[in-house]
DNA sequence: CACATATCCTACAATTCATCTAGGATAAAT
DNA sequence: ATTTATCCTAGATGAATTGTAGGATATGTG
């Protein structure tokens, strides 16, 4: 029930540009300075997010990325689901490729779990993370 | 966010050994058998969830294994934490390996995703799951 | 007691996957 | 023309998953 650094990362990096004023290109070299995270692998997970149209790409000179569309339009599951392929616990869930298809008792078990996953991070966009930024001081976490 | 085999085999032996007469012991050879999964491998998964009482061991010829208490008192989440580890989506949710600690925004999806996740696999029992069998003729499966 | 059965445990082999590096092609601003 | 940056592909490395193999221990049965 892991995030790898894919889904992590691309977040942390969608919320650095959701942070800068609107409009504004960033490089991943910059990204990658100030988050520590490596420059060539970012590059990798930004390919399929900008095909996504999560981001967008401006080549040359002060180019950069940019959030493909407006934040409150990009969800935290959009983003995992491009970089992290399927949000499903099991293959079988939605496919035909289990043997057992509805005889299989524990199907119910991983739908049940998947839709929790799928609710709770289609429930959560950037715009949510970047409001939360801002309240940051007034806010308190119980964890 | 998947699960490995070792929680899906995990599961699916439980659930077998659950729907077995009660007090009736089962050989990892006959799950193995009728299941398909690798003897050996089981056996592998079954020494951690002998350890934490999911099951219990009974050596010698006729021995087996039997689920270790009460069917309601096993929860698919009990069964996960043992064979998969956390389930936390990352690593700082809970603890303090997270330099950023409190200034980290993401913190709080991810916190909220292993909220949903405890709770949606907390929830279901391996009674549960023996109900939805012997119900399932009645059963609708909407996925 | 001897033997068969089955748990219990460890070590290692094979494969896959996550993570990252390297290198180059393309586009655009100066 | 040169520099900057995206865009894309091919590997290298290491860790984790998914097994296999072999043996030690316990226990019921003839």
């Amino acid at each position: 029930m892991r995030i790898s650094t894919k889904g992590r990362y691309s977040l942390e990096a969608l919320l650095y540009m959701a942070l800068l004023p609107r409009g504004k290109y960033v490089s991943t070299r910059s990204i990658a300075e100030d988050t520590g995270i490596s420059d060539g692998y970012l590059e990798q997970l930004f390919i399929p997010l900008r095909k996504a149209g999560i981001i967008q790409g401006i080549r040359g000179p002060q180019g950069g990325y940019l959030p493909g569309r407006a934040l409150d339009d990009i969800s935290v599951g959009d983003v995992l689901r491009v970089v992290e392929g399927s949000l499903e616990p099991v293959d079988c869930v939605n496919s035909r490729i289990c043997p057992a298809e509805k005889k299989c008792i524990s199907r119910h078990t991983w739908s049940e779990l998947y839709r929790e996953i799928s609710d709770s991070v289609d429930s959560i966009s950037l715009k949510d993370l970047v409001e939360a930024y801002e309240n940051m001081d007034q806010m308190e976490y119980v964890i």
